[in-house]
DNA sequence: ATTATCTATAGATCTATAGATAATGC
DNA sequence: ATTATCTATAGATCTATAGATAATGC
């Protein structure tokens, strides 16, 4: 009974399974599925890997917490599916020049929609937690890296690509996860444009004003 | 008796409470309380905190489990003993223009002494535990951004502070916790140059030339 | 006698599974 | 009949505590 409460409690206005008024239990397996990786990109954007239980991942997708295992198999096999849907989209349609630039903001934009690619918070809030979670991190680092790299033409291009890997990372750490002020609440514009005018030295590929 | 087995193995060789030949119980509990906050002190740097659990600090002290609790009081008493023994030392004693470099250098030196300050890389490892832990972490970096802030004269220094702070962060992720190559095995001295020359134009009080 | 140390275990989580129940398609 | 969903619970951790044991100082 406890649970049961603690189910609708922690389930929200809009998402839920069989929500208010007009949802009703459609048996749904493709659609159940979804529900539970939606639910779990939040939530593991939010609290990362290990804080995300497998309850709360149901709760918020108005499901019962066997079906998570029943679709996916484990908690692991769900991350790496989540990992796998939203990452590289933000990668493939941007060009490198313009990429650090359309991360920063994207992290720095405070309400996104449900479509955001929220892949790298959910990477920083996520380390610490098993090897083979921070392997599956490793991969989507290694991508931006080498995309940042190319605008170099420095003979150590790739590790300037990793510094300035790590200062958008970084910056994301102190804003969106520890919340230091007065980055936490500082103007993307304000951000972006002093990262930009320091980077420039760095990567002489980035375009001079942002 | 799995656990004694557990502890036996766990245990190296020259830091435990009942070693091999000379080492005997020697019933003290101020040695104990030392020996417990040193192998506290390393496991939340490898591991973080939540990943280091009290049985293995207990087992690399070479202590009974329960002395932790009878000395401590709780595994986050423990947390906030050890944050607060070895944090402040650097940052009391490094001029402010010289503590990018320093704690920089710190997080890319390998094998430490013990007496190294690794409450960087504690904090680093930790992100993502209880909202305590992360509030206790904060404060750590209140103090470093703060003494960055002086080293800019523009109106938004604390924020260029943060920047900086945030980059020395993310260079410690990526390279100490992440391993990302080739940032992870990358010459201390490459890697100061090229930071020190991109954080010029963010905080002019930097020296020059690194 | 005092008190540092150890044994044993309570109690709280959390992932995962086995088997029962009930809604759909034929 | 099939299969999506739910109930109940096993099994693995992990923090923390109560009470027994044993080494020291007087």
């Amino acid at each position: 009974m406890r649970e049961a409460m603690q189910e609708v409690a922690a389930r929200p206005a809009g998402e839920a399974r069989r929500g208010g008024a007009a949802g009703e239990h459609r048996r749904d397996a493709q659609g159940t599925r979804r529900l539970l990786l939606d639910a779990a990109s939040e939530l593991f954007a939010e609290r990362g890997y290990e804080r995300a239980t497998v309850r709360d991942i149901a709760a918020r997708a108005g499901v019962n917490q066997a079906l998570l295992f029943r679709y996916f198999g484990s908690k692991k096999a769900l991350f790496g599916e989540v990992m796998a849907r939203g990452g590289h989209e933000q990668l493939r349609s941007t060009p490198a020049e313009r990429l650090f630039d359309v991360a920063l903001r994207g992290m720095l934009a405070e309400g996104r929609g449900p479509g955001a690619d929220r892949s790298l918070e959910v990477c920083l809030r996520s380390i610490g937690g098993s090897d083979e979670i921070a392997e599956a991190l490793r991969g989507l680092g290694d991508e931006y890296a080498e995309a940042l790299a190319t605008l170099s033409r420095a003979e150590d291009g790739a590790l300037r690509g990793d510094l300035a890997l790590s200062w958008l990372l970084g910056i994301g750490l102190m804003r969106v996860v520890v919340g230091k002020e007065p980055l936490a609440s500082a103007d993307p514009n304000t951000v972006s444009r002093l990262v930009g005018e320091a980077l420039g030295s760095l990567l002489e590929g980035l375009p001079k004003t942002e």
